[in-house]
DNA sequence: CGAAAGGTTGACACGTGTCAAAGTGGGTGG
DNA sequence: CCACCCACTTTGACACGTGTCAACCTTTCG
């Protein structure tokens, strides 16, 4: 899994924005710094941790594209999360001192390791970092209640419109394009995220190509009619 | 919505092991108890919060059972969790400055208030409960997760199962019968929470009670045979 | 006591799952 | 550098679990 460490400073990361609270002037930011340990590197398809890992850190993607997932005892696979560059993974050990959920590389990347420990004593210190946390953690919650919305209550097409202008948006923000883009899961993860067997997604996407609603060629996907997806995820704003 | 407030203090409260974190002595343990501003009566049916509120406060439970949900601008809802004496709620409201889901009490309920800035203030200065809080927060996310393998994966039978067995062990817990209650909530918000419709909740009583394995009548349950419902949660385990 | 809300049950419809076969593309080794 | 292989994707036919609609029953409460 780790193929290299490297000391940085997120001082001068160009992520900042995404992974840190802001309104810090110089010499609080180099304070800030001792949060990341180390940036390790990830290969695409290992474990950056695992279910049952001991518990020791937080890790800001730095680049690269992870899923997280939980597994029964049968070897059923639920995909909990997609996270890009930015995004923290690692907050579902803290509860239990280690890890419930696998996080593993969609794509070779870099991650900055945030020893907990770290994050709780500067906490202590910077009331401004503290807050962050906290939006950081109920951030999650709130996610997560949506995808409970997607799941309990919206039909296939819903759930992909959803799951792809939710994508879109979160690349768009990071400097992408917001109108194609190269899917970094297989159908079978896509559809362990939105509660759909591969096939279904497979046919829901070819749906929406018929439709002219987006073009889809495996994982090439360039949306061209973004309000209709917006009409399917939510028909009431039309 | 209030219609009491009462002051009172956690160091003398009997629920302190659910809410409050261990290990404090009498001291320490004065102290926290600033934490909680006040406590408030729910009626039975009324909000503790809405979506779109402003958020201010932590909510214990002391006597009662809450449902959070949230909806769709179309009128769908989707029931994100019952909450019981000793749980927390309004996690969600901390990342945005307001709450995105509603708490609506199932039955007349008292709630103790604690303001959050009282909370990251006593968090910065005693670590014990800043990783108690951290810890909260963690076991939320940990257990939409596991709500999301429910909604992802399993089928009517098993989301029930899974749904009798989690009740009755948290009523367990609080001291009361592992084998008997009484259901707090419609057979449509358990169809909501978990996916499905209510007529197709109402079915799956009558097959686990054709089955032996409970006996249903209106909301109450009595599991006659916990190892059945266990195995159908969770075939692996036999 | 009557009305309203909630729960049960049946018949049928429909969306998604299952199983199978064929197509596509990328990576690897000869 | 090409050819083969394997993983992934697409598509079709059919099955099945759950949703939908409707009628009836039970309980609660004014």
């Amino acid at each position: 899994m780790l193929t290299e460490t490297i000391k940085v400073a997120c001082s001068n990361c160009n992520l900042r924005e995404l992974c840190m609270p802001m309104g810090f002037d110089q010499t609080e930011m180099q304070k800030l710094d001792e949060v990341v340990a180390t940036r390790i590197k990830v290969k695409q398809g290992s474990n950056l941790f695992s279910h049952g890992d001991p518990f020791t850190s937080l890790y800001a993607i730095r680049t690269g594209f992870f899923k997280t997932s939980i597994s029964t005892e049968d070897g059923r696979e639920q995909v909990t999360g997609f996270q890009m560059a930015g995004e923290i993974v690692g907050l579902d050990g803290i509860v239990n001192d280690h890890h419930t959920c696998n996080a593993i590389a969609l794509e070779d990347a870099e991650v900055c390791v945030m020893p907990f420990a770290n994050v709780e004593d500067l906490s202590r210190e910077f009331p401004v970092l503290q807050r962050h946390v906290h939006k950081m953690m109920s951030r999650e919650i709130v996610r997560e209640n949506s995808i409970l919305m997607l799941l309990g209550n919206m039909r296939a097409e819903e759930r992909l419109a959803a799951f792809l202008l939710n994508l879109v948006q979160r690349l768009h923000a990071r400097g992408f394009s917001q109108s194609e883009f190269i899917l970094r899961m297989s159908r079978e993860e896509i559809g362990s995220y939105l509660g759909m067997k591969l096939e279904t997604v497979s046919r829901t996407f070819s749906k929406f190509s018929e439709e002219g609603i987006i073009e889809v060629k495996q994982r090439y996907v360039r949306i061209l009619n973004p309000d209709a997806l917006k009409k399917i995820f939510n028909p009431s704003t039309c």
